[in-house]
DNA sequence: CGTGGGATG
DNA sequence: CATCACACG
């Protein structure tokens, strides 16, 4: 999930990540220094004092074998989290490389590509104990066809992870996009009602102005959109919590994603489209949600959730 | 100009490079020695004694950006040619990168790519001194929008460097390339009747047996059918001559192109495709014709031309 | 096997 | 500015 140049809609008015950059090139010469977030060490307890029991690691690695590449299975092995939750691994199934399909740490490994087109979307979930079960999709034909989501029971909660449909440049796949929050949020609602969820990975959008560095800039662009963020609000007002926010109600600067583009990540210009998002009934149970803004290999960073249950 | 799997049509009975190297790996576990063809010392003086005054270097760089990247112009810098004829250029005029816009050793400057297709194709002439006149194409239509052949009127003779079209996997071009090879030297002929010619350049056919490793097992590939290897007859038949044969008529194993696959240059499993053809007329000034089989940046290596003219 | 473009982000 | 699939060789 990345933005690129000035599209045809929001050109007369929209300003983002590397347009706002070359503008203020042109104001200082000097490059202010960036206001870089430093990832607090990792609180074990809930805070009723339950000591965390389970581990998740999300990652849109955008293309999993060149991230495989850049070392990003080494990090997640020092991580050890209990599961490993992948988006954009940009894969099918026959062509993982042995370093992953192979990892002992995870003997339950679980892959959705897409149908159509090869090297698009795709996500996985790689799990130390087995699930009780797992599924694939959300159940609707017309959104389960490009390897988005997968959902494993476990024995307290459900995990879902989810790589959320990108708006588009010129947002050409907005309409899309609302369909899919809605029939997404009616998929999460109805899993709730059995179970709490946490849901993970790329959502796609940033949700407030402190979301993001350029949210003036970003109203007209796929990921900031009223639409999107209104999608999000709704997610909140069915009885889920973002838990990096609940814990970190006014942290800014704390993103998750980064454009390859204007030098962006060194900058941190970024953007939090990452999540653990979870049922409210889960929230006494909420040790930590992390953004391990220093590991490298993708444009996003992963995310890890510390949870008692 | 290279060679890949089995094709369906030689599938029964056709045996390529790979083909034939992998039959080899199964029978002999070590490999043998590769039989390296050695350039000699350049000659620089015709056979009546006249010393070399034009030297004219033609490569085929497989990517004009990645070949300069690899470092393909400091080897002609060292060579330092009158004359640099480059073929697959696989690059826009607005593309090219400045060292090569602004090499002071070649002032005059003339690129021909592709109309339809971006980054195919594509063929060069850079000159220390400035050509009479240059034209672009053999003036037909249909054989004109691909970018394969610059002509340069020079005082004493014509210099054409020219990409041949390849036949394709599975022969799929070969009927365009007959009509190509007809019509191509027509207006060799033609250019001929004016002024002697030297023709440079990627001919996309290894003429005789001799001229590539595998012969046998290439006879239905593209680069060895028999219409292609008629076509140059014919053009030898027109009254022109292949410089390199000319001078060392029995020499094996000199080879300009290597696929990139199964190691075959390391193992100068090769062909010869690249050629100074040249009027009979200009033949007393032949000096010498070069293989520089050393010079790496692409899958074929440049070819040197002395001629006391 | 390696180059290029194009779609996607 | 990266990823991937694809065309071409």
């Amino acid at each position: 999930m990345k933005r690129g140049k000035k599209s045809e809609v929001d050109a007369a008015e929209g300003e983002q990540d590397n347009a706002a950059a070359a503008k203020k090139a042109k104001k200082t010469k000097e490059p202010e220094a960036p206001i870089l977030y430093d990832d607090p060490p990792d609180k074990i307890y809930s805070q009723d004092g339950r000591p965390a029991t389970t581990k998740i690691t999300s990652w849109n690695v955008d293309g999993l074998r060149a991230w495989v590449k850049k070392k990003g299975l080494e990090w997640v092995r020092e991580e050890a989290p209990d599961v490993l939750c992948l988006q954009e691994t940009k894969c099918a199934e026959k062509s993982l490389p042995a370093e992953i399909t192979s990892m002992p740490e995870f003997p339950h490994k679980f892959w959705s590509g897409s149908v159509e087109k090869e090297g698009y979307s795709g996500v996985a979930m790689l799990c130390r104990t087995q699930p009780l079960n797992v599924t694939y999709g959300i159940g609707k034909e017309e959104h389960d066809k490009e390897g988005r989501v997968i959902t494993a029971e476990f024995p307290s909660f459900f995990l879902v992870t989810a790589y959320v449909p990108n708006a588009g440049k010129g947002l050409v796949r907005l309409d899309y996009r609302k369909t899919w929050d809605t029939d997404f949020l009616a998929y999460l609602s109805e899993l709730d009602r059995r179970k709490p969820l946490v849901l993970c990975g790329d959502l796609n959008v940033a949700h407030q102005e402190v979301d993001l560095k350029n949210p003036k800039g970003n109203k007209k662009n796929a990921g900031f959109t009223p639409e999107e963020r209104e999608g999000f609000t709704q997610l909140m007002e069915a009885g889920f919590a973002d838990s990096f926010r609940h814990l970190y109600p006014d942290q800014a600067n704390a993103y998750t994603f980064w454009t390859y583009m204007m030098n962006s990540r060194a900058k941190n210009v970024g953007w939090r489209l990452d999540y653990f998002v979870m049922s409210e009934a889960l929230l006494p149970g909420l040790c930590d949600s992390k953004i391990r803004n220093q590991a490298l290999g993708s444009d996003h960073c992963p995310i890890t959730l510390h949870l008692a249950v």
